[in-house]
DNA sequence: AATGCCAGTGTTTTT
DNA sequence: CACTGGCATT
């Protein structure tokens, strides 16, 4: 059979996952084993040889662009176009999903897509009109708060307060969905939860759906949140046909509620999946290689593996120490050049990892300054940028007149003499009659009784004036025409010069603004409307977009530059409090093991050169700051390294003395036995056949528990099959755990 | 209501 | 250092 051409040159675990009978199947797959290849190919198998009809088939990957790069690799190997394969992220398909039934949720067709800074400005306006203290109960943190509920399930109902700061983001949380619902708005949170919540209400949908999508295949697995397990497992039921990829080694979304023992539940909640395990590295020299498997062996929350490689031993790591952050940008610059000229390493080959996005200053302007071409895959985008956001919120109103967070940026910028005061009249009188913002305005406009003064009204009408116009010639087309008009008879372009410091400032303004013009023909260009337009621009990051031709150095935190890999990789900022960062080593022992988790994902990206540096000396913001050295450089092998000798000596002595990591062992995934792996689904399948089912303690909801790291807290919830339990911990956000990692409190 | 100045504060990571 | 928010002035 392995002359089959989709399996050709393929090895028998990578064959075992893509011919895996119809049916739950977990793909464990270590870094580079091909597993983008294991998820093309198993498409492909599943529309030729299990005649799985292409538009029935869905599968959801991590980033739009790897979406992308599937569709065409899985149209290349079948030769035709395949337009209603669903691939996309969890975002992005479920706002495809919503954009036909969120009616059934109580949402009118044009509702918008509030991003993370959205959010973040209505619950500061929640927080005022409520009364609270901002300074005691920051925005940032009940954002924090509510979404990780959202990514929990929990709805403001079921919110439990335990502390007085949590009865406050209750209330907030529930004020927030009143308004965002009034506003016809989603946050990103609600995209995944609405969902989840259509699936369960409405028995019609579901079935639909499940009729539809007769597979469905997940890759980064590891990453997965409750909500996004929950849509998973409602969307594959009743077949089943669900495949999934992951490394627990490469979990790192854990702040964003993602739990690697998903890996592991997805073993519990499908029957007698096929379990198939990729540990053949085709991607890396056995020298990082070695060094990855020193870096996360540390590690006791997985399972080992035997990473190997059938590539040469390659050449050492270089590891270089630098007095501060310039330096080291000056290290990288000269390696780039190096690079250059001694092989035939395009800048596109070329990857600058770092923790966090404000590290990729100093790179870009050692790169600018050296003329470099460089592009940056994370960080504060385009659209972040006041004015063009300005711009967003005038169309985001045209499109949805009941966006409340889009009308409050816009409605006195530029200022029209709507200050605090109006402002303030004009919403208590909507809040008081509970009114839609566009019925409002509509009142407003058709001159209808209300108990505003004349004066508020007289400032507000010419706005719902101009409203009007500008929505009457929104069409089709008319995105660039739309624009001119704003910027025009709102005179924006002269705000723009009122509100900059110096000519320049405006000047680099008015230039983003023409090219926010120039994105907007082209929309109008390939026929997108308004509402692709929004769509499309608060899902998509300028990552996305990224052409890989186009000939640049990569500069990426660590977690954009997942599931990419290049054939030379600088993994930057090795400090101690940088990686781990400060915040993750306060959390403790997980938050370590996720940075080293971070690291791990850092070193797999490296095909043939991998460079690591440090700096002695930061400057966070004006001062200054001295680091030592990252922790898990304690882990490397000094025999793989190529540095100074002085730093090298350093090393092996902090080898020596580093305590032996007791980090409390869970459990690992699979137990492995320690016989060598034999090749075949079946032979692998009964290798893990040893899998034990942990011990449940006995809880009821409403009794106190303790657990190994949150320590204590309520019991608010308990899963049906009793392995998962809802918590609300004193110390910690509400969060989901396993049973078996509690121990009940009496009392 | 708009502007301007000062103090304080903060930075993980992303859809 | 930058950016925000609060406060006083115009």
């Amino acid at each position: 059979m392995s002359k089959h051409p989709l399996l050709a040159g393929l090895n028998p675990q990578q064959i075992a996952a893509i011919t895996a009978d119809l049916g739950p199947a977990l793909v464990l797959a270590g870094p580079g084993s091909g597993k983008t290849s294991v998820l093309t190919r198993r498409i492909a198998w599943l529309i030729q040889e299990h005649h799985v009809p292409h538009h029935r088939i869905m599968a959801v990957t991590f980033t739009n662009k790897a979406a992308g790069e599937m569709r065409s690799r899985v149209e290349k190997l079948l030769d035709s176009k395949l337009r209603g394969l669903q691939i996309g992220t969890f975002h992005s398909t479920c706002a495809r999903f919503l954009r036909r039934d969120a009616q059934i949720l109580g949402y009118r067709d044009n509702w918008v897509i509030y991003d993370s800074d959205d959010s973040q400005r209505l619950i500061k306006a929640i927080v005022a009109d409520l009364g609270f203290d901002s300074k005691e109960n920051p925005p940032r943190r009940i954002n924090n708060r509510i979404s990780a509920a959202k990514n929990e399930m929990i709805l403001p109902e079921g919110y439990q307060a335990l502390s007085r700061f949590d009865e406050r983001v209750a209330r907030v949380y529930a004020a927030y969905q009143h308004e965002l619902k009034i506003s016809n708005a989603m946050d990103f949170g609600d995209l995944l939860l609405n969902m989840a919540l259509l699936l369960k209400k409405s028995d019609e949908r579901r079935k639909d759906y499940q009729d539809r999508f007769l597979a469905v295949l997940v890759d980064e697995f590891q990453d997965t949140n409750t909500v996004q397990y929950q849509l998973v497992k409602l969307l594959s039921a009743p077949q089943q046909f669900v495949f999934v990829v992951g490394d627990e080694d490469q979990a790192i979304y854990r702040f964003r509620g993602a739990d690697y023992r998903n890996l592991l539940r997805f073993r519990k909640d499908y029957p007698e999946p096929a379990v198939v395990l990729l540990e053949q590295n085709y991607r890396s020299t056995q020298t990082i290689l070695d060094v990855a498997s020193a870096v996360i062996n540390n590690n006791r929350s997985r399972t080992p593996k035997n990473l190997h490689t059938s590539r040469g031993k390659g050449e050492p790591i270089a590891l270089h120490e630098a007095a501060d952050e310039q330096y080291e940008a000056d290290f990288v610059l000269e390696q780039v050049r190096q690079l250059r000229e001694s092989t035939d390493i395009a800048y596109s080959d070329i990857a600058v990892i770092y923790r966090t996005n404000a590290q990729s200053r100093a790179f870009e302007e050692a790169f600018i300054r050296a003329r470099l071409p460089h592009v940056l895959l994370s960080g504060f985008g385009f659209y972040q940028r006041r004015e063009i956001k300005d711009l967003l919120a005038y169309l985001r109103l045209i499109y949805n007149p009941d966006d409340r967070v889009s009308f409050e940026r816009v409605i006195n910028t530029p200022a029209r003499g709507i200050g605090k005061k109006s402002l303030g009249a004009f919403s208590d009188w909507v809040a008081s009659e509970d009114l839609a913002l566009s019925d409002a305005l509509d009142k407003l406009y058709f001159d209808e009784a209300t108990p505003l003064s004349t004066a508020v009204k007289g400032k507000i009408l010419p706005f719902v004036n101009l409203l009007a116009t500008w929505t009457e010639m929104a069409q089709p087309g008319g995105l660039g025409d739309l624009f001119q008009h704003i910027v025009s008879q709102t005179r924006y372009d002269l705000h723009l010069e009122k509100t900059s410091q110096h000519e320049d400032e405006a000047l680099d303004r008015a230039q983003n603004l023409s090219e926010f013009y120039g994105m907007l023909m082209k929309a109008d260009d390939s026929g997108q409307t308004l509402h692709d337009f929004l769509d499309e621009r608060t899902l998509y990051t300028s990552a996305d977009s990224l052409e890989e031709d186009d000939d640049k150095v990569r500069l990426s935190t660590f977690h954009s530059i997942k599931g990419l890999e290049f054939p030379a990789v600088f993994i930057t900022g090795l400090e101690q409090d940088n990686l781990p960062h400060r915040n993750a080593i306060a959390e403790g022992k997980e938050g370590i093991e996720e940075e080293c988790r971070l690291f791990y994902v850092g070193i797999t990206r490296a095909e043939d050169h991998l460079f690591l540096s440090y700096a002695m000396q930061r400057r966070p913001f004006g001062g200054s700051s001295i680091n030592g050295t990252s922790q898990f450089l304690a882990d490397l092998p000094t025999h793989l390294l190529d540095g100074s000798p002085l730093t090298l000596a350093y090393l092996r002595q902090a080898r020596a003395v580093a305590a032996p990591t007791h980090w409390e062992p869970r459990h690992p995934i699979f137990e492995r036995k320690p016989k060598s792996i034999a090749s075949g689904n079946q032979a692998i399948r009964s290798q893990f056949a040893t899998f034990k089912a942990p011990q449940k303690p006995t809880l009821r909801v409403g009794s106190r528990a303790s657990h190994k790291q949150f320590g204590g807290g309520l019991v608010i919830g308990i899963d049906p099959d009793g392995d998962i339990v809802s918590m609300s911990f004193d110390e910690h956000q509400l969060k989901k755990v396993f049973a078996e990692d509690l121990t009940p409190l009496d009392g």
